[in-house]
DNA sequence: GTCGGTGCAAATGCTTTGCATTGAT
DNA sequence: ATCAATGCAAAGCATTTGCACCGAC
Protein backbone atom coordinates (compact mmCIF):
# COMPACT_ATOMS: atom_id res chain seq x y z
CA UNK A 1 0.00 0.00 0.00
CA UNK A 2 1.89 3.18 1.25
CA UNK A 3 5.42 3.74 -0.22
CA UNK A 4 7.67 5.79 0.59
CA UNK A 5 10.65 8.67 -0.54
CA UNK A 6 13.16 7.80 -2.39
CA UNK A 7 14.95 10.23 -1.19
CA UNK A 8 15.24 9.70 1.62
CA UNK A 9 16.02 6.48 3.82
CA UNK A 10 12.76 5.37 5.71
CA UNK A 11 13.48 5.12 9.07
CA UNK A 12 11.35 3.29 12.31
CA UNK A 13 9.51 6.10 14.32
CA UNK A 14 11.01 5.06 17.82
CA UNK A 15 8.87 4.97 20.43
CA UNK A 16 9.28 6.88 23.11
CA UNK A 17 9.32 10.41 22.15
CA UNK A 18 5.85 10.12 20.81
CA UNK A 19 4.98 8.17 23.77
CA UNK A 20 5.69 10.98 26.02
CA UNK A 21 4.48 13.22 23.66
CA UNK A 22 0.74 12.20 24.08
CA UNK A 23 1.14 11.35 27.77
CA UNK A 24 2.09 15.12 28.17
CA UNK A 25 -0.53 15.94 26.20
CA UNK A 26 -3.45 13.98 28.45
CA UNK A 27 -1.90 15.27 31.26
CA UNK A 28 -2.37 18.81 30.29
CA UNK A 29 -6.03 17.77 29.60
CA UNK A 30 -6.34 16.58 33.39
CA UNK A 31 -6.56 12.69 30.61
CA UNK A 32 -5.51 9.80 31.91
CA UNK A 33 -2.57 7.41 30.30
CA UNK A 34 -3.87 4.67 29.59
CA UNK A 35 -2.47 0.88 28.54
CA UNK A 36 -5.87 1.15 25.91
CA UNK A 37 -4.32 4.37 24.91
CA UNK A 38 -0.77 3.24 24.68
CA UNK A 39 -1.73 0.29 22.92
CA UNK A 40 -3.79 2.06 19.69
CA UNK A 41 -0.56 4.61 19.71
CA UNK A 42 1.95 1.39 19.15
CA UNK A 43 0.06 0.16 16.74
CA UNK A 44 -0.11 2.96 14.81
CA UNK A 45 3.86 3.59 15.34
CA UNK A 46 3.84 -0.22 13.91
CA UNK A 47 2.06 1.28 10.86
CA UNK A 48 3.91 3.94 10.13
CA UNK A 49 2.16 5.60 7.45
CA UNK A 50 -1.36 5.56 6.23
CA UNK A 51 -3.60 3.71 7.59
CA UNK A 52 -7.44 3.33 8.74
CA UNK A 53 -9.57 2.52 11.71
CA UNK A 54 -10.26 -1.20 10.68
CA UNK A 55 -6.69 -1.64 9.72
CA UNK A 56 -5.53 -0.23 12.96
CA UNK A 57 -8.01 -2.81 14.83
CA UNK A 58 -7.28 -5.57 12.66
CA UNK A 59 -3.10 -4.65 13.97
CA UNK A 60 -4.28 -4.49 17.46
CA UNK A 61 -6.07 -8.36 17.64
CA UNK A 62 -2.46 -8.99 15.53
CA UNK A 63 -0.40 -8.19 18.58
CA UNK A 64 -2.79 -9.83 20.97
CA UNK A 65 -4.18 -6.68 22.26
CA UNK A 66 -7.69 -6.30 23.29
CA UNK A 67 -9.29 -2.62 22.49
CA UNK A 68 -12.51 -2.14 21.67
CA UNK A 69 -13.75 -0.07 18.50
CA UNK A 70 -15.37 2.56 20.61
CA UNK A 71 -12.07 3.25 22.49
CA UNK A 72 -9.60 3.21 19.36
CA UNK A 73 -12.04 5.82 17.74
CA UNK A 74 -11.45 7.49 20.52
CA UNK A 75 -8.18 7.35 20.65
CA UNK A 76 -7.71 8.69 17.26
CA UNK A 77 -9.55 11.91 18.19
CA UNK A 78 -7.44 12.36 21.50
CA UNK A 79 -4.18 11.88 18.93
CA UNK A 80 -5.06 14.42 16.43
CA UNK A 81 -6.03 16.81 19.03
CA UNK A 82 -2.64 16.37 20.40
CA UNK A 83 -0.88 16.82 16.66
CA UNK A 84 0.44 13.37 16.47
CA UNK A 85 -1.71 12.48 13.58
CA UNK A 86 -3.42 13.94 11.10
CA UNK A 87 -6.76 12.91 8.73
CA UNK A 88 -5.26 12.40 4.89
CA UNK A 89 -6.63 11.78 1.66
CA UNK A 90 -9.85 13.20 0.22
CA UNK A 91 -12.55 11.19 -1.21
CA UNK A 92 -13.22 8.12 0.97
CA UNK A 93 -16.22 6.98 2.87
CA UNK A 94 -13.94 5.65 5.51
CA UNK A 95 -11.29 8.50 7.15
CA UNK A 96 -7.67 7.70 6.86
CA UNK A 97 -4.81 8.92 9.27
CA UNK A 98 -1.22 9.38 9.11
CA UNK A 99 1.25 9.41 11.32
CA UNK A 100 2.54 13.09 11.60
CA UNK A 101 4.49 14.41 14.81
CA UNK A 102 8.00 15.34 14.08
CA UNK A 103 7.81 14.66 10.60
CA UNK A 104 8.03 16.85 7.55
CA UNK A 105 4.75 17.13 5.84
CA UNK A 106 4.46 14.22 3.47
CA UNK A 107 1.86 14.50 0.85
CA UNK A 108 0.12 11.55 -1.78
CA UNK A 109 -0.02 10.80 -5.14
CA UNK A 110 -2.64 7.92 -6.11
CA UNK A 111 -3.12 5.90 -9.10
CA UNK A 112 -6.27 6.07 -10.95
CA UNK A 113 -5.79 2.85 -12.47
CA UNK A 114 -4.38 0.59 -9.96
CA UNK A 115 -5.18 2.28 -7.05
CA UNK A 116 -1.82 2.46 -6.23
CA UNK A 117 -0.31 5.02 -3.39
CA UNK A 118 2.81 6.46 -3.07
CA UNK A 119 4.07 9.13 -0.33
CA UNK A 120 6.49 11.80 -1.12
CA UNK A 121 7.84 14.85 0.42
CA UNK A 122 8.23 17.88 -1.48
CA UNK A 123 9.85 20.83 0.40
CA UNK A 124 8.72 23.14 -2.98
CA UNK A 125 5.45 22.59 -2.30
CA UNK A 126 5.42 24.00 1.55
CA UNK A 127 7.60 27.00 0.50
CA UNK A 128 4.55 27.93 -2.36
CA UNK A 129 2.38 27.38 0.93
CA UNK A 130 3.93 29.52 2.53
CA UNK A 131 4.56 32.34 0.40
CA UNK A 132 0.47 31.96 -0.86
CA UNK A 133 -0.05 32.18 2.78
CA UNK A 134 2.40 35.69 2.95
CA UNK A 135 0.79 37.06 -0.40
CA UNK A 136 -3.20 37.17 1.67
CA UNK A 137 -1.50 38.07 4.98
CA UNK A 138 -2.28 34.32 6.65
CA UNK A 139 -0.10 32.50 8.83
CA UNK A 140 0.46 28.65 7.89
CA UNK A 141 -0.32 26.19 9.96
CA UNK A 142 -0.14 22.86 7.56
CA UNK A 143 -1.37 21.46 4.24
CA UNK A 144 -2.70 18.50 2.33
CA UNK A 145 -2.26 17.74 -0.51
CA UNK A 146 -3.18 14.98 -3.14
CA UNK A 147 -1.98 14.42 -6.75
CA UNK A 148 -4.24 12.50 -8.84
CA UNK A 149 -2.29 10.66 -11.80
CA UNK A 150 -1.79 7.65 -13.92
CA UNK A 151 1.21 5.33 -12.69
CA UNK A 152 3.34 3.49 -15.00
CA UNK A 153 2.14 0.39 -14.46
CA UNK A 154 -1.47 1.98 -15.33
CA UNK A 155 -0.45 3.54 -18.55
CA UNK A 156 1.10 0.09 -19.95
CA UNK A 157 -2.33 -2.06 -18.89
CA UNK A 158 -4.53 -1.31 -22.12
CA UNK A 159 -7.38 -2.66 -20.56
CA UNK A 160 -10.25 -1.06 -18.75
CA UNK B 1 -10.84 12.61 -15.45
CA UNK B 2 -11.92 16.20 -17.49
CA UNK B 3 -9.00 18.35 -16.86
CA UNK B 4 -8.18 21.61 -18.58
CA UNK B 5 -6.18 23.91 -20.20
CA UNK B 6 -4.30 26.19 -17.96
CA UNK B 7 -3.84 29.17 -20.79
CA UNK B 8 -7.48 29.23 -21.39
CA UNK B 9 -8.65 32.46 -18.94
CA UNK B 10 -11.03 31.94 -16.47
CA UNK B 11 -14.10 32.77 -16.99
CA UNK B 12 -17.67 32.83 -15.18
CA UNK B 13 -19.60 29.94 -16.53
CA UNK B 14 -22.55 30.06 -19.04
CA UNK B 15 -24.85 27.28 -18.14
CA UNK B 16 -25.29 26.10 -21.74
CA UNK B 17 -21.79 24.33 -22.42
CA UNK B 18 -21.90 22.57 -18.98
CA UNK B 19 -25.35 21.19 -19.72
CA UNK B 20 -24.04 19.66 -23.31
CA UNK B 21 -21.40 18.23 -21.27
CA UNK B 22 -23.64 16.35 -19.04
CA UNK B 23 -26.45 15.39 -21.75
CA UNK B 24 -23.12 14.38 -24.12
CA UNK B 25 -21.98 12.28 -20.84
CA UNK B 26 -25.08 10.98 -20.02
CA UNK B 27 -26.14 10.03 -24.11
CA UNK B 28 -22.65 8.05 -23.97
CA UNK B 29 -23.34 6.11 -21.27
CA UNK B 30 -27.17 5.19 -22.18
CA UNK B 31 -28.82 7.59 -19.61
CA UNK B 32 -31.56 10.25 -20.03
CA UNK B 33 -31.41 13.81 -19.65
CA UNK B 34 -33.79 14.60 -17.03
CA UNK B 35 -35.58 17.20 -15.55
CA UNK B 36 -34.71 16.53 -12.16
CA UNK B 37 -30.79 15.96 -13.64
CA UNK B 38 -31.06 19.53 -15.54
CA UNK B 39 -32.56 21.18 -12.00
CA UNK B 40 -29.48 19.92 -9.83
CA UNK B 41 -27.21 20.93 -12.27
CA UNK B 42 -28.60 24.53 -12.39
CA UNK B 43 -28.13 24.99 -9.12
CA UNK B 44 -24.45 23.76 -8.91
CA UNK B 45 -24.19 26.46 -11.41
CA UNK B 46 -25.91 28.81 -9.46
CA UNK B 47 -24.25 28.59 -6.18
CA UNK B 48 -20.82 28.30 -8.29
CA UNK B 49 -18.36 27.13 -5.52
CA UNK B 50 -17.91 25.16 -2.59
CA UNK B 51 -21.57 23.20 -1.54
CA UNK B 52 -22.51 19.80 0.45
CA UNK B 53 -25.12 18.04 -0.06
CA UNK B 54 -27.91 19.34 2.27
CA UNK B 55 -27.40 23.31 0.81
CA UNK B 56 -28.14 22.31 -3.04
CA UNK B 57 -31.06 20.49 -1.57
CA UNK B 58 -32.13 23.71 0.19
CA UNK B 59 -30.89 25.62 -3.23
CA UNK B 60 -33.21 23.35 -5.43
CA UNK B 61 -36.61 23.96 -3.19
CA UNK B 62 -35.74 27.88 -2.88
CA UNK B 63 -35.57 27.20 -6.50
CA UNK B 64 -39.25 25.98 -6.59
CA UNK B 65 -37.90 22.82 -7.79
CA UNK B 66 -38.82 19.38 -6.19
CA UNK B 67 -36.59 16.58 -6.82
CA UNK B 68 -35.83 14.45 -3.99
CA UNK B 69 -33.19 13.84 -1.25
CA UNK B 70 -32.31 10.28 -3.54
CA UNK B 71 -32.38 11.96 -6.93
CA UNK B 72 -30.01 14.44 -5.86
CA UNK B 73 -26.97 11.90 -4.42
CA UNK B 74 -27.37 9.94 -7.74
CA UNK B 75 -26.92 12.85 -10.16
CA UNK B 76 -24.13 14.35 -7.94
CA UNK B 77 -22.40 10.72 -8.31
CA UNK B 78 -22.97 11.20 -12.32
CA UNK B 79 -21.64 14.86 -12.33
CA UNK B 80 -18.58 13.08 -10.75
CA UNK B 81 -17.97 10.66 -13.40
CA UNK B 82 -18.82 13.08 -16.12
CA UNK B 83 -16.01 15.83 -14.67
CA UNK B 84 -17.72 18.24 -14.03
CA UNK B 85 -17.97 18.05 -10.16
CA UNK B 86 -15.30 16.88 -7.71
CA UNK B 87 -15.09 16.46 -4.14
CA UNK B 88 -13.26 18.61 -2.05
CA UNK B 89 -12.16 19.20 1.45
CA UNK B 90 -10.75 16.57 3.77
CA UNK B 91 -12.11 16.27 7.98
CA UNK B 92 -15.66 17.18 6.99
CA UNK B 93 -18.28 14.38 7.93
CA UNK B 94 -20.27 15.53 5.00
CA UNK B 95 -18.80 15.45 1.14
CA UNK B 96 -18.19 18.69 -0.03
CA UNK B 97 -18.10 19.88 -3.83
CA UNK B 98 -17.05 22.00 -6.07
CA UNK B 99 -17.94 22.40 -9.71
CA UNK B 100 -14.60 22.22 -11.91
CA UNK B 101 -15.28 21.44 -15.44
CA UNK B 102 -13.71 23.79 -18.02
CA UNK B 103 -11.89 25.88 -14.58
CA UNK B 104 -8.62 25.80 -13.43
CA UNK B 105 -7.55 24.35 -10.49
CA UNK B 106 -9.32 25.70 -7.11
CA UNK B 107 -7.52 24.96 -4.10
CA UNK B 108 -8.53 26.26 -0.59
CA UNK B 109 -7.47 27.28 2.21
CA UNK B 110 -9.07 27.47 5.52
CA UNK B 111 -8.90 29.47 8.80
CA UNK B 112 -8.56 27.46 11.50
CA UNK B 113 -9.64 30.35 14.46
CA UNK B 114 -12.64 31.55 12.21
CA UNK B 115 -13.54 28.44 10.13
CA UNK B 116 -13.71 31.11 7.00
CA UNK B 117 -12.38 29.68 3.89
CA UNK B 118 -10.99 30.99 0.58
CA UNK B 119 -10.46 30.00 -2.45
CA UNK B 120 -7.72 31.17 -4.55
CA UNK B 121 -5.60 29.38 -7.86
CA UNK B 122 -2.04 28.72 -8.55
CA UNK B 123 -0.58 27.95 -11.40
CA UNK B 124 2.66 27.76 -10.05
CA UNK B 125 0.93 24.74 -7.84
CA UNK B 126 -0.08 22.84 -11.25
CA UNK B 127 3.52 23.21 -12.35
CA UNK B 128 5.07 22.15 -9.46
CA UNK B 129 2.40 19.12 -9.82
CA UNK B 130 3.92 18.58 -13.16
CA UNK B 131 7.24 18.43 -12.06
CA UNK B 132 7.01 15.60 -8.72
CA UNK B 133 4.73 13.85 -11.27
CA UNK B 134 7.43 13.77 -14.29
CA UNK B 135 9.84 12.68 -11.65
CA UNK B 136 8.63 9.51 -10.55
CA UNK B 137 7.14 8.83 -14.30
CA UNK B 138 3.22 9.59 -13.50
CA UNK B 139 0.82 11.40 -15.52
CA UNK B 140 -0.94 14.29 -13.35
CA UNK B 141 -4.39 14.16 -13.61
CA UNK B 142 -5.66 16.21 -11.09
CA UNK B 143 -4.85 17.44 -7.67
CA UNK B 144 -6.17 18.91 -4.11
CA UNK B 145 -5.23 21.42 -2.04
CA UNK B 146 -6.07 22.29 1.04
CA UNK B 147 -4.15 24.89 3.20
CA UNK B 148 -4.69 25.29 6.86
CA UNK B 149 -3.67 28.55 8.13
CA UNK B 150 -4.94 31.74 10.69
CA UNK B 151 -6.60 34.62 8.47
CA UNK B 152 -5.57 37.93 9.48
CA UNK B 153 -8.57 37.90 11.93
CA UNK B 154 -8.06 34.96 13.62
CA UNK B 155 -4.68 36.35 14.55
CA UNK B 156 -6.34 39.29 15.55
CA UNK B 157 -9.02 37.30 18.08
CA UNK B 158 -7.26 37.26 21.28
CA UNK B 159 -10.47 34.85 22.52
CA UNK B 160 -9.77 31.31 22.74
C1' DG C 1 -11.16 6.63 46.90
C1' DT C 2 -12.10 9.67 42.71
C1' DC C 3 -13.04 10.57 38.43
C1' DG C 4 -12.20 9.50 34.13
C1' DG C 5 -11.90 5.22 30.89
C1' DT C 6 -13.63 1.12 28.86
C1' DG C 7 -16.76 -2.04 26.50
C1' DC C 8 -20.97 -3.04 24.86
C1' DA C 9 -24.90 -2.08 22.32
C1' DA C 10 -27.81 1.32 20.77
C1' DA C 11 -28.03 5.67 18.42
C1' DT C 12 -26.54 9.00 14.71
C1' DG C 13 -26.28 10.91 10.39
C1' DC C 14 -24.72 10.83 5.68
C1' DT C 15 -25.36 8.14 1.75
C1' DT C 16 -27.18 4.18 -0.87
C1' DT C 17 -30.69 0.96 -2.39
C1' DG C 18 -35.15 -1.88 -3.37
C1' DC C 19 -39.30 -1.39 -5.38
C1' DA C 20 -43.48 0.28 -7.50
C1' DT C 21 -44.60 4.21 -10.29
C1' DT C 22 -43.45 7.84 -13.73
C1' DG C 23 -41.34 9.70 -17.76
C1' DA C 24 -37.79 10.49 -21.59
C1' DT C 25 -36.59 8.84 -26.12
C1' DA D 1 -43.65 1.08 -26.03
C1' DT D 2 -39.43 0.49 -23.70
C1' DC D 3 -36.15 0.92 -20.41
C1' DA D 4 -34.26 3.94 -17.29
C1' DA D 5 -35.33 7.53 -13.52
C1' DT D 6 -37.84 9.03 -9.62
C1' DG D 7 -39.53 9.12 -4.82
C1' DC D 8 -40.20 7.03 -0.73
C1' DA D 9 -38.81 4.46 2.99
C1' DA D 10 -35.77 1.12 4.53
C1' DA D 11 -31.05 -0.37 4.70
C1' DG D 12 -25.93 0.40 5.12
C1' DC D 13 -21.93 1.81 7.33
C1' DA D 14 -18.48 4.56 9.64
C1' DT D 15 -18.48 6.92 13.76
C1' DT D 16 -20.39 8.52 18.26
C1' DT D 17 -22.69 8.02 22.64
C1' DG D 18 -25.23 6.38 27.06
C1' DC D 19 -24.47 3.68 30.77
C1' DA D 20 -22.78 0.32 34.15
C1' DC D 21 -18.49 -1.47 35.58
C1' DC D 22 -13.31 -0.94 35.90
C1' DG D 23 -8.82 1.06 36.61
C1' DA D 24 -5.18 4.94 36.70
C1' DC D 25 -3.72 8.59 39.70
Amino acid sequence: MATNDPTEPPRAQSMAPLCSVFRRYLKSQGLKYTTERADVLDAIIARDGLFETEELLLELRHRGHRVSKATTYRTINLLQNAGIIVQALFDSKQAHYQLIYGKEQRDHMVCMKTGRLVEFQSSDLTALRNRICKDLGWSPVGHRFQIYAVSPEGQASKSR
